[in-house]
DNA sequence: CGCGGCTTCTGACAAATGTCATGGCGGCGC
DNA sequence: GCGCCGCCATGACATTTGTCAGAAGCCGCG
């Protein structure tokens, strides 16, 4: 039998964290070298403790799963990453892959499936969840340039049109010309519920 | 020795249930006696089985945990309630507690912790987490008459005042001024800015 | 009973936003 | 090189929103 696969975890919810931790434990091709709670602590602990696998939470304080999955693929290209995440976007997924991440997973797998998956990334194959991979599928890529984008994630907080002129060193009209054609494109009737939709699809 | 605490788990994420009834189920004096993965299906399950304590995800497809926690306090008045969520506002924690919840805890805490807060519950007594209680504290009580909040939820989507006014039955006119009314006791520029506002306080 | 607060409405005005046409500039492909 | 597309801007216009004043009915509290 070869030597058992070497873990780490990163999620900021403890309780998920150490209750993963102790099932994943159980398998005895398995074993945690290390936890982190956010993500330089992450990447930290990769680098420290050099893991096969990095299984990474999506949303973290400090930095996101996808962020610390491609700072992880230069320092430890040896180092599979994946994501398992509650409520995964499209968008998310698209960015992960790019990252060079090898497995996708909503929270709501259970933990017999997430050690299989692991096998399977730890192996060098990718898994992606089909359920998001269809949602992927369906929403397709963003139909926005890049500075209809920028302005629309700007635009997020609800922030005037000055303001956000002011902050992307832009002239109002054109910020209004911006999120016109960027509304158009997503079918929206103004720019708030073009947010709302750019986000559901994770293209902001 | 009295007999074992029968407990109820909810929560949508099949990973996070399935691992804590796992390490609950460790602990000799409690035990695990039905899971439910949506709101509706956790009121099923508490009625056909009767647990001690419920312990409930805050945010569950069908029903809130809070919601679930209101009908169990009438339909099973022996059975203790409690939350644990990820992303707890000050807001909730109120409507928690006045739906009868005895626990309300992020999902931060240790397994251990959990444990003991279980038990604390079982026995009668309150637990809140203190962080959260100081940020309740700390928001204080929503300024918003009924009208005002219910107006701007209705705008949270970034719908235009005309739909708002049809889904409430109300004047345009009437909205706008509710909305305006609302934003400036928010202390927000616009309705947007004051839907993140309360959004973040929990208010709506 | 009167006072104040909430609810609802109207009307009017100012400001912000959405829409459109138009133009210049720079890159990329054929 | 020419055309297309994205980028950036301006100006004008219609629409939407925000703000304010005023007014009516209802309810609870002292």
């Amino acid at each position: 039998m070869t030597s058992p696969v070497r873990l780490l975890l990163a999620d900021d919810e403890h309780l998920i964290r150490g209750a993963l931790a102790a099932l994943l434990g159980l398998e005895d091709d398995l074993v945690v070298v290390a936890e982190a709670a956010t993500g330089p602590e992450a990447i930290a602990m990769a680098i420290a403790h050099r893991p096969d696998v990095a299984v990474l939470d999506l949303q973290m304080p400090g930095a996101d799963g996808v962020t610390v999955a491609t700072l992880l693929r230069d320092e430890l290209p040896g180092c599979r990453t994946m994501i398992v995440t509650g409520h995964g976007r499209p968008g998310h997924l698209k960015r992960a892959l790019s990252a060079g991440v090898r497995g996708f997973v909503p929270k709501t797998v259970s933990a017999q499936r997430l050690a299989e998956i692991i096998r399977t990334v730890h192996a060098g194959n990718r898994y992606v969840d089909p359920e998001l991979a269809s949602d992927a599928i369906a929403a397709g890529d963003s139909p926005l340039t890049a500075r209809e984008a920028e302005v629309l994630e700007l635009s997020a907080d609800g922030a005037p049109v000055a303001e956000i002129a002011r902050r992307a060193s832009l002239s109002p009209g054109t910020v209004r010309n911006y999120l016109s054609s960027a509304a158009a494109k997503l079918g929206a009737e103004n720019r708030h519920t073009a947010v709302r939709l750019a986000q559901a699809k994770g293209w902001v």
